[in-house]
RNA sequence: GCCUUUGUAGCUCAGCAGGCAGAGCACCUCCAUGGUAAGGAGGGGGUCAUCGGUUCGAUUCCGAUCAAAGGCUCCA
């Protein structure tokens, strides 16, 4: 498996090389950036003469084609920095990389046909060994040199290569897959949710369907929650100046908050996190190290400015709900409360159909506030956590907040994609700043650890990441309707109204369709839907008191009481079971 | 925010060397409708994203703005 990915990045790396060469017989004044090999394929950044267009793609690939055609071998070659930087003189952004090489690092060059690149390699041996039907030049962007937005913006190629021209074509169904199951059209076919430009971008409007599965998904959370010891809080959305001065985000947070508003004349700012309305109501009396651990959780509806470029469906947003809580608890609890936060989280995921979980922990960076006794306990308690849990993670050395370390999980999609929706992170800022305190055995006043910690990391974007882990087709748990009731004619719409009514008595998520259509459209209509159960009725089932049930796979179970089906589909809602 | 592309009916998309705006689906009405993925007919619906410019005339050409898509950076 390894030698395969390994294989797979020489390629990748070399496919890039050779898209280089292409688009310097396009282009002869091409400045080249770098290339590498990424997942899935490789780029391409160039400052080019102008801008590209998918045709010119086109005449890339083939110019590809030709040049992997001519069996011309990667040939590598050691050169001085001398060398190097007279080899390269025409192209300014190697000059950079070069000079910013180590003295003492060995410059290597490689050579395929007509092109010469700097770089480190490896390589394919030869062209013979890319082959030209297993690739594909996807896409142009926008990408600054060396990802800074001071620089220069250049020109990238995406493309994507595999050994052999199957495994490019399951790619590209993959992609057609990823397209299929995107939350923003799911959520207009399914009804689940909209946004309005005219009212404001990254603002989400959740229609009765997409907010009676939000009441779901909240219910069950809020009902876990209490199961495990934590408290339920509401907090306002707007606070004075001097809450966000004393927790400081006025002064490190600011470019992600909106503008104050006045009132009374006072400037008071809608909030782009909870943590300060938590602290303020621990502080309302002394706390006894008795009290403690307080487990204080709360469905937040923050603000946060977002640059409109990365604003995205549901998954980035500029107001969403996080399902937030703050463990507040003596040094002593910390490692139990960490295990106990992390075990919770993956029962969570669990509970919603995802198991493939990936921790990251990142650890002390160079500026941080606390001392190192306390980084190295924090880190200790979620390193054991992870550990007990038997997770698999990376370590992001120095990539913690500079108020304490953290764990991100990333959860895995039922398409292999990752997405990071759990966070998990010691503060050792605000308790300082907001100079809370707990007393302790000792009676002495003693400074609490405090914990921010969201699960599903927001509403919104857990729903949209739900929505396609499911291509819209929800467990029946969380189904907006769990059974749709066709009559197969008008004669029997009243029976299907007296199913119907039972249904809804026994709680179930039940419509009936007596419109106007045919049953065929019916059905149709409810499979288009998702819906995971659709009952036919017609006379034999009326005069038996049965339901027919179609399932939304295609399963079929004719003549079942409805009693049957009430017990039946009540258990797939129990076990939180699909169709 | 920046780069590229895009914006015509609720949705998917035609159209136009500058000269009265089109289809399918959806919606409404009527007719029809007894068995597992679209019954039929008719009808309503658009300041062609917005604002400005060029022109006798702009949905079409130009500019700005807004929004969206794919990226860059950042993040729940």
């Amino acid at each position: 498996m390894a030698d395969k990915e390994e294989k797979l990045l020489r390629l990748r790396h070399s496919f890039s090389h050779v898209m280089a060469e292409a688009v310097l017989q396009m282009f002869p004044s091409t400045k080249f950036a770098i290339g590498p090999a990424i997942e899935h394929g490789f780029y391409y950044d160039f400052d080019l003469p102008r801008s590209i267009t998918p045709e010119d793609l086109e005449k890339i690939e083939q110019i590809m084609k030709t040049i992997i055609s001519g069996n011309h071998a990667f040939i590598r070659k050691v050169i001085n920095k001398k060398e190097a930087l007279d080899l390269f003189k025409d192209q300014p952004f190697k000059i950079e990389l070069i000079q910013g090489l180590p003295e003492d690092e060995e410059i290597s060059v490689y050579t395929q046909n007509t092109f010469t690149d700097l770089c480190r390699g490896p390589h394919a041996e030869n062209t013979k060994d890319l082959n030209p039907c297993a690739f594909k030049l996807l896409t142009i962007a926008g990408a600054y040199w060396r990802g800074d937005e001071k620089n220069p913006m250049l020109q990238r190629i995406y493309g994507t290569a595999w050994e052999t021209p199957k495994e490019l074509r399951s790619h590209l169904e993959w992609l057609k897959e990823v397209e299929k199951r995107d939350h923003r059209r799911l959520g207009r076919d399914l009804d689940l949710f909209s946004t309005h430009e005219e009212a404001g971008a990254g603002l989400i409007y959740w229609h009765p369907k997409g907010a009676r599965i939000r009441t779901i998904v909240e219910d069950f959370w809020r009902r876990e929650h209490f199961r495990c010891g934590y408290e339920y809080l509401y907090s306002p959305h707007i606070g004075k100046s001097w809450l966000w001065q004393t927790s400081g985000h006025l002064d490190f947070y600011s470019e992600n908050m909106y503008s104050p508003m006045s009132i009374d004349e006072q400037d008071y700012y809608i909030k782009p996190m909870n943590c300060p309305f938590h602290i303020l109501m621990y502080k309302t009396r002394m706390r006894s190290y008795r009290d403690l651990p307080l487990r204080w959780a709360e469905l937040g509806t923050v603000y946060r400015y977002e640059r409109s470029g990365v604003l995205h469906g549901l998954l980035r947003v500029r107001g969403f709900t996080q399902d937030d809580a703050h463990i507040i608890c003596t040094p002593a609890q910390i490692e139990g409360e960490i295990l106990e936060v992390l075990r919770f989280s993956l029962n969570m995921w669990k509970a919603f159909g995802f198991t493939e979980i990936k921790a990251y922990l990142a650890t002390k960076p160079e500026k941080s506030v606390g001392d190192d006794e306390q980084w190295e306990k924090a880190r200790a308690s979620l390193k054991k956590a992870i550990d007990t849990q038997g997770l698999a993670y990376d370590i992001d050395e120095g990539g913690g907040a500079f108020y304490g370390p953290k764990i991100d999980l990333k959860i895995k999609d039922a398409l292999g994609r990752e997405w990071q929706m759990t966070t998990i992170q010691f503060d050792f800022n605000l308790p300082e700043r907001f100079d809370m305190t707990f007393i302790d055995q000792d009676n002495t006043e003693k400074r609490p650890y405090m914990v921010h910690r969201a699960l599903l990391g927001s509403i919104e974007r857990f729903f949209g990441v739900l929505v396609e882990h499911y291509a819209g087709a929800f467990p029946v748990w969380i189904s907006p309707v769990q059974a749709a009731v066709i009559p197969v004619a008008p004669a029997f719409y009243d029976y299907a109204v007296k199913v119907e009514n039972i249904l809804k008595e026994a709680d179930i998520r039940v419509v009936a369709d007596v419109g106007n259509d045919r049953m065929n459209a019916k059905i149709r209509n409810a499979q288009n839907q998702k819906i995971p159960y659709m009952l036919i009725l017609g006379e034999k089932e009326e005069s038996a008191g049965h339901v027919s049930v179609r399932t939304r796979k295609g399963e079929q179970k004719n003549g079942l009481p409805v009693d049957e089906f009430i017990a039946f589909i009540k258990e797939k809602i129990e076990k939180k079971e699909n169709v």
